[in-house]
DNA sequence: GCCGGGGTTGCATAGCTATGCGATACGGAC
DNA sequence: GTCCGTATCGCATAGCTATGCAACCCCGGC
């Protein structure tokens, strides 16, 4: 039953008293050399590992960051999982990783997360409800939010220029001799989908076209793919598509090619969202708009730090990453 | 400084005792409907959420699962990472992600996950070390390493037949008339890298085949693109190639029809092992082995779930699942 | 020889929940 | 009215570490 040694244990075998043990392994702690030599001596012979758990229950610090994340097929979510977490290991802290179906809510894992007092909340969701955020400002915990500019004073995001990289495609387009336009989206309920949709459609009107084909999906290559046919079996097809993601890029632009027997960028012109490194493949060579992952996750990691060292939130703070266009073979004429 | 409502302010309020308290949120605890009502009433006013700090303490159980994890760019391990962290989470477990750079040695870490008392370990880790194992094994921590067969009483594993799936490979190259091979390999200490390469040069020797170029990098796309180059600027070049994983295969392609300026699989066979979603999108329509990811991870679940129950490692358990051969494009004359 | 100070040490307790045990209450059986 | 079984309740304690406080030692200064 009893699986590890205490600190007890190692201090009766060591002949000294308990807060001896604790204090060797405090940094700095007042320790003398022959005392801190027999503790950690004892702690060998009976394989000691201290304890996290009666420590939070002390100083209610638990070092525990909890990333919540929904649809990790999407290769940019796991280079910013994976970035956050190798970062937040360096500072000592722990990652409780919790997934989410994308659509569901976080509300039903909240008690879970606080039960286990977690220090602080990254949620790379696509949608955090304005309940779930409520919930957790009444609960004190810290929330970082990753392109999803929630409406509470208690939460912060870190996100893209969504809007204006979607302009900076319909700029490109247009002087690329683009026509006709579609946009092939994501989620309706997706902010991100939203912005890039409205920054894309804002700047086409600014240069008088209104007439955009636009069609939703989820976030997946399938759903481009899929989406691609149909909007092409219309009559007036579009000659210039943006894709709401790279994944749908590139579903698109293996319809087109494939299936629908068109030329890209002789006939088409397309683009995506993300910069995922499959869009750098030379097969597809995909023009995009690159959200930088590691300043992204870099500014999530200082708000982050701010709020708890404050002990708390440092309230909204809103940081809004530019995205960057990058030209490739998708629009190269 | 205190956040959270404990159970005996709960208690205070409601004018019971703390042990009614937790009993009100034991499942068939022992409470009257009267006093059920007035806990969770004065929980409700309070926050009260009951933390697990403690009842680790007692019950020596976090319901903690370390999964360890490095490399997360390659698909396979993100879709893994994503189903094992889905299935744990329903049987109420939590999931600590650890990111361990590949190479590296879990050792470092080991203390830090000692100290949360997770209950077990699921390493998708190239590599586990025998020292690590062994560290592991004292502490009583159950371990389930996926891919890496370890030298271990403690350790179970949950790996594909990766010997038999590159026979497959090589008697598909051979029924297709390849004459000369060639071998993409991943590191060398990989015990994956080290299974599929051997699998396929015995069934090779078996044909009376025995030269075959043998190039190793990483595991990734751009290790496949560079290694294809360079392996095809030597004199006779092979007509078949398999490559340890799809990112290998996915670059090698890229770079015989983009870069070297052969046709596949008219000029060059081509095969990979993993089945990644991209491996079926249809500018590369990759053949390849599929590993059954989702198989994998619930033997891995049902290893885990004996440990637990025993409350102790169940001891070596080596599950191999099969590899499953899917001819697409890339072997299809 | 006395005093002050810095470095060590141990004692005692906080922090929060689960649970064994004894106490109590209640309803029914006789 | 007595007795017994059952349901409910509260008391007290375990589980392990960090830390404030007091005690102690040693040393140098005067």
């Amino acid at each position: 039953m009893k699986k590890y040694a205490s600190s007890t244990d190692v201090a009766r075998l060591a002949g000294v008293s308990q807060s001896a043990v604790s204090r060797t392994y405090k940094p700095g702690g007042s320790v003398s050399e022959e005392t801190r030599r027999k503790v950690l001596e004892a702690a060998e012979k009976l394989e000691y590992r201290p304890s996290m758990i009666p420590r939070i229950m002390l100083t209610h610090r638990s070092n525990l960051i909890a990333i919540v994340i929904g649809g990790m097929y999407n290769p940019f979510y796991a280079t910013v999982l994976e970035r956050l977490t190798a970062k937040l290991q360096e500072t000592g802290h722990q990652v409780l990783l919790v997934h989410v179906e994308s659509g569901h809510s976080l509300d039903a894992i909240i008690p879970r997360l606080a039960s286990y007092r977690v220090d602080a909340i990254v949620s790379a969701l696509a949608i955090l409800s304005p309940k779930s955020a409520d919930d957790l400002a009444r609960l004190k915990i810290p929330v970082v939010s990753f392109n999803t500019p929630v409406k509470n004073e208690w939460v912060s995001s870190v996100s893209c220029d969504n809007a204006n990289g979607a302009r900076q495609v319909a700029d490109l387009f247009i002087k690329l001799g683009g026509r006709s336009f579609g946009y092939i989206g994501g989620p309706s309920e997706s902010p991100a989908n939203q912005e890039r949709l409205s920054g894309f459609r804002e700047r086409l009107a600014e240069r008088d076209i209104t007439e955009v084909a636009v069609v939703g999906g989820d976030f997946r290559y399938e759903d481009g793919f899929e989406i691609a046919i149909e909007m092409f079996s219309r009559p007036n097809p579009p000659d210039a598509i943006f894709c709401a993601n790279d994944l749908l890029a590139i579903g698109a632009l293996d319809a087109l090619r494939k299936k629908v027997g068109l030329r890209v960028p002789e006939d088409v012109l397309v683009a995506g969202f993300d910069d995922i490194p499959e869009a750098s493949w030379t097969a597809y060579d995909l023009t995009t708009l690159v959200q930088d992952a590691p300043r992204m996750v870099d500014e999530a990691l200082r708000i982050l730090r701010a709020s708890l060292a404050a002990n708390a939130s440092v309230g909204e703070v809103r940081i809004v990453i530019p995205a960057k266009l990058v030209e490739r073979g998708t629009t190269r004429r």
